[in-house]
DNA sequence: AGGAATTTGTGCGTATGTATC
DNA sequence: AGATACATACGCACAAATTCC
């Protein structure tokens, strides 16, 4: 059946259907056809098209329910993951922004050059913000086989936001390294603490579904002002 | 054929499984009979079993390959959720113990006393380290409505282990909160930094599945030795 | 090196159980 | 209570990876 070395159908069935939610085709919330139903249209069985919605829906856009049917979640995979992951006001809560710094194509870092294709990558430098509080200085690393350019208009505040919908980036696992350091000899001016200020800081890997290192990251922030936390299981 | 409202089979053989393998009566690295003479064994169809073994690799006791066979994975029973939250030597890894330094029944401090119905706490007081380096020190308070007395005899060095299994405490949802403090003047002299350095803390919370408080707990660790590592998503 | 045997992976179709509406 | 829809379970055929001769 199955032609030479093309992936499973099942694989298969499953990216299409996340292409389809996450470019908006499915609206949220929407409920899917029956399996059977879908199964037919689709051409497979209904136990192929039963592996691929279990796909979808561990990675999180798909709530399944017995004697009811299966259920669009716009919430993409790559929030998900970094909601439980985040820099906060010490009271709690507070809106991010962010301001970028600069963007350039760079040699990647020791730390980062073993990573990926490329020997080149991008940098990004912002100052985060929680309700207006300038609370940590960021440097990004992105693969610079990405993209040839990103300007620094091209960047929200959301760089998730950014990465899912102008690189095709999704994120499939993180793994954060929390700790104290100095602040770095090229800590801007407008940052309220100076160059080596002890700061605690916050070092990321990000890779992707394929286990491509995506994002290298170093954050330092200042922790009178705020906390990182991270939260695991059902809040 | 089922009987009214059993688990479904193929929960039941990879509990079964879990079990074998937990308690030692399928060697580290063993490799399992075929897939089909297990199903017949069992006198399963052969999707089912299949359906379960996928059930305990998922839990990382199993290494399925195509072609060659099913092989059974030793991994200390980590809790699942426990497993991304942890400190780690600088260096990556390193082996936890810990010192148990007192198991007290006390009031319960502001922080904790809005949680849970009881007045009353246990605090548990440890140093914790990795590879035999002493890294960090800790404060732990449960409810006191989980038992009248703990003995310090009663802890292993994996308190989630203790929770679990003698105080039937199912963890479900936990929440860090990392910064930089002081440490607290009942720091120890067996400690290697003295009351007033700067440490790192880790403030943590957990819930089990009803949303009761179970666990509140402060850990200073030290930044030089050690990091927090948080992972999520497939490592 | 190469080919056969072994073993897991994928896919199909069907029947029955169980939760939801 | 009945209809709908997902969940479980069975058995079979073939593909793909590994192992062994």
């Amino acid at each position: 059946m199955a032609r030479t070395s093309a992936l499973p159908k099942f694989i298969q069935l499953s990216e299409m259907l996340i292409r389809e939610i996450a470019a908006g085709h499915l609206a949220d919330g929407a409920r899917l056809p029956p399996e059977r139903d879908m199964a037919d249209d689709l051409g497979v069985a209904v136990g192929t098209l039963r592996k691929a919605l279990a796909d979808v829906e561990a990675k999180g856009l798909l709530d399944r329910v017995q004697g009811s049917g299966n259920y669009v979640r716009h919430r993409p995979a790559v929030d998900s993951v970094y909601a439980f992951f985040r820099l906060e006001l010490l009271k709690g809560g507070g809106l991010p922004t962010a301001e970028v710094l600069s963007v350039d194509r760079l040699a990647k870092p020791d730390g980062f050059a073993r990573l990926g294709g490329h020997d080149k990558g991008h940098r990004i430098m912002r100052l985060r913000s929680l309700d207006g509080v300038l609370i940590a200085l960021e440097e990004i690393w992105l693969d610079a086989g990405q993209r040839e350019q990103v300007a620094v208009s091209d960047l929200s505040d959301s760089l998730y936001h950014f990465y899912r919908h102008e690189l095709g980036l999704v994120i499939a696992s993180v793994e954060d390294r929390i700790g104290i350091d100095a602040l770095p000899e090229w800590t801007p001016d407008a940052f309220h603490l100076k160059a080596g200020a002890a700061a605690g800081y916050i070092e990321r890997v990000s890779w992707t579904a394929t286990k491509e290192p995506a994002e290298f990251s170093r954050t330092w922030y200042d922790a009178t002002r705020a906390t990182y936390i991270s939260r695991m299981g059902k809040g």
